[in-house]
DNA sequence: CGATGATCATTA
DNA sequence: TAATGATCATCG
């Protein structure tokens, strides 16, 4: 098996690829792709994301777009213990939090981003070494109007939130199934947002993250028939 | 700095 | 023990 040379054609392509995949461990793809493993991902976090986006022919880099922006598909490898349920919440996408005051829903860089994903889920408990953690199956996954209400509702009131300059207030604690979180290097990142008087302030980058009992309905929806 | 890929680790 | 808030690596 060797690395793709191109992005797949189709979502069936990629699907194919996925299936390839499936059952190997992440130490396997890592030797095939002579790709180092560490030992644990406390200095590698994103590791296994980059180690499938190689092997499924995304695109590298920071680019503010899906990963196979001609499938219209964005790709999100998601850590499941042995039960199946997401160890983490999925991180979706930086959050604007200047000239957000026309915004909408449509447009917004959540719902572009979560209009279509592949989740490729990974058995990846933390008592599982790196090496050793398998790539589970892989499905394409749409909101459907329930789960695209519930995303709009919570990302309309953060928004709302973060332009009347409350951004302070807002903690991880609001929306049922998107969440506000810093998302920087560190505490000393920081980035221009709206202040109570409606003032420029400096503050902690945030990031947009679906919460763990979301992604585990989208699984049980397809694992289980739920 | 902003954005990607995320997981870590302290605390509630 | 789970979730929140913090952090790590890399690229342009």
């Amino acid at each position: 098996m060797q690395l793709p040379q191109h992005p797949p054609a189709s979502i069936e392509e990629l699907l194919e690829r996925t299936r390839q995949l499936a059952g190997l461990t992440l130490g396997e793809l890592a030797d095939l792709a002579g790709f180092a493993t560490p030992e644990n991902l406390q200095r590698h976090k994103g590791w296994s994301g980059q180690l499938l986006e190689l092997w499924l022919g995304a695109e590298a880099g920071s680019k503010p777009e899906q990963d196979f922006p001609q499938l219209g598909v964005e790709l999100k490898t998601l850590p499941v213990n042995e039960q199946g349920k997401p160890l983490e919440t999925t991180y979706v996408c930086y959050a604007p939090l200047v000239n957000i005051a026309g915004m909408s829903w449509e447009h917004s860089n959540v719902r572009n981003k979560l209009s279509c994903v592949c989740w490729l889920p990974i058995l990846a408990s933390r008592t599982i070494a790196p090496a050793e953690r398998r790539v589970g199956s892989a499905f394409v996954w749409q909101p459907d109007q329930n789960e695209e209400a519930a995303l709009r509702q919570d990302w309309e009131e953060i928004m709302e939130l973060l332009a009347l300059g409350k951004i302070e207030s807002v903690t991880a604690r609001h929306g049922e199934v998107l969440q506000l979180r810093p998302k920087a290097a560190d505490g000393k990142a920081l980035t221009d947002a709206i202040g109570e008087q409606g003032q420029r302030i400096r503050t902690r980058p945030r990031g947009f993250y679906l919460k763990k009992h979301f992604t585990q309905q989208i699984l049980d929806k397809v694992f289980n028939d739920v």
